[in-house]
DNA sequence: CGAAACGTTGACTTGTTTCAATAACTGTGG
DNA sequence: CCACAGTTATTGAAACAAGTCAACGTTTCG
């Protein structure tokens, strides 16, 4: 795995205009700070007024929203390198849950913090200001995803995400990647029940496309895999992929 | 309706520390480039390479994306006052297409204009960065809708979440509000078919909670809607709601 | 007035959920 | 090292929500 800063810093320097100042204000933010969570734990709650950030440094967080009757949805995951709660900052309250989902390492940010440095740095607010949009564009996906997608489809195209998601960040391979979610993880992030979350699992694996097991994921058959997903990675990586 | 510029400034302003000088800079970009469509019509098209955003002055758009086998997600409707493709301005290519769903009136936004106006203005761009969040909170409701709720909820849901947004900009009120989306348009961006949104349409009809017909839809019993719905809108005015 | 777009309804099919039962892991303490 | 508890995975059968197909009615607009 990549280290975490050179990790950020070239996620920001996407944007293509920082000066070596702007890195250096924004290196400032990660140093501090440093925060461990346990598996499972809340690092933000869903209607908490305390506005804060994180950056994820090492392992896997999801965002949520429970619903009245007990469901959930899971919104997004984190991987290392993501922020983490950014909405929060400007909105006073975080309209999402946020809980690791292995041992965790995060750096916080604060509210003034951020906003100081990105008043002081125009060229820093525009890649945060990126690295939301590019946040938004995977929700899009997700979306289009939940709404157009079946399940089968559905599952081929997130696994496709997250593997590219991962090498991004030096994590995995076109063969696969470690991958700590459960079923029912992915049930709530499909809007789909474990049960049939198996079922899909079990299709995929029988067609020789992707297996799913033992905290690992395979692809069989990335080729056959793309096509049935429809994946085009560029959302994702048209700005990063000259790296 | 609302003077669209006291609409967009009124928004931007919710962030809460924008300078008169902020303003007026802002508001230089909305005097220049006025431009029509007509409805149908399509401002950007999904995969585009220039980063072309606008403001929407008037009239209804939407933004969606097109699946390989025809079949269409509807993201996300703009009402006046809203920003449409501002993601592409910083991506320099769309990841969906935009259409207008009315006649519409917009002002054109050159990324360079966009750009150098936040470099100099840094609360500005606060403001959009805000703005932003404001739009990604918006999809997350949404995809939590597509992703857990039944289709009678997600209609009740996006209904009031509609009315909700409309009544902040002075287009309709508690009662209803007038709408110029057809079933197919409900369809495509609730992840139903359009037999069966009108099927869920006179289920609410019958129910006396809500009734849309001849381009109108009205709340007949917004109290028992709501807790159909598990509607708050808190996401939407939590900044908006001291006005 | 006619054509095209939009809305409505019924019958039937399909994908997904729910319920229920069992099996396979994982981690912990004895 | 094993036993045990809790979590996670697997499978089948039945119920249900939503989709598809097809026909017909209604509105809108040139």
């Amino acid at each position: 795995m990549l280290d975490m800063q050179s990790l950020l810093t070239r996620k920001l320097s996407c944007f293509g205009r920082l000066s070596q100042d702007d890195l250096v204000v924004f290196k400032q933010l990660l140093r501090r700070r440093r925060r461990r969570f346990c598996a499972g734990q809340e690092l933000i709650q869903e209607g908490e007024k305390i506005g804060v950030a994180f950056v994820l440094v090492e392992g896997w967080s999801c965002s949520y929203k429970i619903l009245r009757d007990g469901d959930r949805q899971i919104v997004d995951f984190q991987i290392p390198g993501d922020f983490l709660g950014l909405r929060s900052i400007l909105f006073h309250t975080s309209d999402h849950s946020t809980q690791a989902l292995t041992p965790i390492e995060v750096c916080e940010i604060t509210p003034s913090d951020m906003l100081d440095r990105l008043a002081r740095r125009p060229r820093l607010a525009t890649a945060v200001l990126w690295a939301i949009s590019r946040d938004e564009a995977m929700m899009a996906e997700h979306l289009v995803n939940l709404g157009r997608r079946s399940a089968d489809v559905r599952m081929a195209h997130f696994m496709l995400e997250l593997g590219a998601r991962l090498r991004l960040v030096g994590i995995g391979d076109q063969g696969g990647f470690a991958c700590p979610l459960t079923q029912y993880h992915l049930a709530d992030a499909l809007g789909l029940s474990a049960v049939h979350v198996n079922r899909v699992l079990r299709h995929l694996r029988e067609a020789g496309l992707l297996t799913f097991q033992r905290g690992r994921v395979r692809f069989n058959d990335i080729v056959r895999l793309r096509d049935l997903a429809g994946f085009d990675p560029d959302y994702l990586d048209h700005q990063l992929s000259r790296f």
